[in-house]
DNA sequence: GTCTATAGGTGGATAGAC
DNA sequence: GTCTATCCACCTATAGAC
């Protein structure tokens, strides 16, 4: 906290660094290189190579909440919820290490932590699940339980997204993203939406 | 190929270093102190030890086939759909490091294999699509593009357990279950295929 | 088919001087 | 706040003898 300008530039080079080689990516060694000092030069400003990456992951929170608030400039509940789909898809997108390391991994939960973390990072899960509880208020969906409809969507799309991050869907961005909207469509009508959705 | 019975045995110790470290688990030296052999002797029946992985998800890929067969014994089509996703449910409970490998990390596809191997092993997304396609033509699910909403499935399923395995759900096991039938029967009502599920 | 010896590489981190 | 000097743990893999 005190000297916190040297510990910007260093999460600024170290994010390029995770950016370009993900977690793996991100060495005491090469990012001191990088920044033209030693490795040990880091150890003053993180206590050891988890913390550094700790500090790039919660960047990441960060990032994806601004995406996901975009959405709330929509005029509608429902527009809103769209809109929400369409800015977790970008973000995952624009930022896809960042998404895999947030989502897609494995991450023991660490007991310091104070249990506030789970349903990885409550602000994003409890944004969602905001979201359709206006809509459902508005008559647009017919929802009875909001947090575990909140959690079929987000399933859903995460499933989607993790499965083309992964190169696990022979298809190229652009038809991802409109079978990505299709088959949010689809769920939706189980909700009683009728899938009259936006434009793209 | 030659001598079969040695390499058989190092996949099965190497597997279970797999099963209890993941990919991280298995090194030469750690498999080889395992045996009572030298590193080395290794590199008899393996030309690396990418090569030795590769052969362990190869394994991972039949067992995940055989998981999903047995659906085929349920009587109806819509039984064997239902029972596909509990198989692909139970594969990834009781064998988490495979699918992670298997689903949930990134391989950069190796231009050796010709190709075949998109669509996270065409066999088993076929096999998806046959059980959709079988149910709507038993009139039991409404779907006019069968690859599409079996894709739509895909995700749905994986992305539950995807998040669960990674631990991004605070809830265990059993509820987990619960929670994953619902959301399918919530899906499947987009399909018009009514939720009035099966037993469990 | 397995061994010894060994080369060569990655990485994180501590101690103590400047 | 940064340095040098190390230490340490871990790993894959080659060469050549038995």
């Amino acid at each position: 906290m005190a000297a916190g300008l040297a510990r910007e530039r260093i999460l600024v080079e170290a994010g390029e660094l995770f950016l370009a080689g993900g977690p793996e990516g991100v060495t005491m060694r090469g990012l001191a290189a990088r920044m033209g000092v030693t490795p040990m030069a880091l150890y003053r400003h993180f206590d050891s190579r988890d913390d550094l990456l700790g500090a790039i992951v919660e960047e990441g929170h960060a990032v994806f909440l601004r995406y996901l608030n975009r959405s709330l400039a929509e005029a509608t509940p429902a527009a809103r919820l769209l809109a929400a789909g369409r800015q977790y898809l970008l973000f995952a997108l624009e930022h896809p290490r960042r998404y895999a390391v947030m989502f897609m991994e494995h991450v023991p939960q660490p007991p310091e932590k104070k249990g506030a973390n789970a349903w990885a990072d409550a602000a994003t899960f409890r944004f969602l699940v905001d979201r359709i509880r206006e809509c459902a208020a508005a008559g647009v969906l017919t929802v009875e339980d909001p947090e575990a409809a909140a959690l079929s969507v987000w399933a859903h799309v995460h499933g989607l997204v993790s499965l083309f991050l992964a190169g696990k869907l022979p298809v190229d961005r652009t038809a991802f993203e409109s079978l990505y909207d299709e088959s949010i469509q689809r769920l939706m009508r189980g909700f009683g939406g009728g899938g009259k959705g936006g434009s793209r």
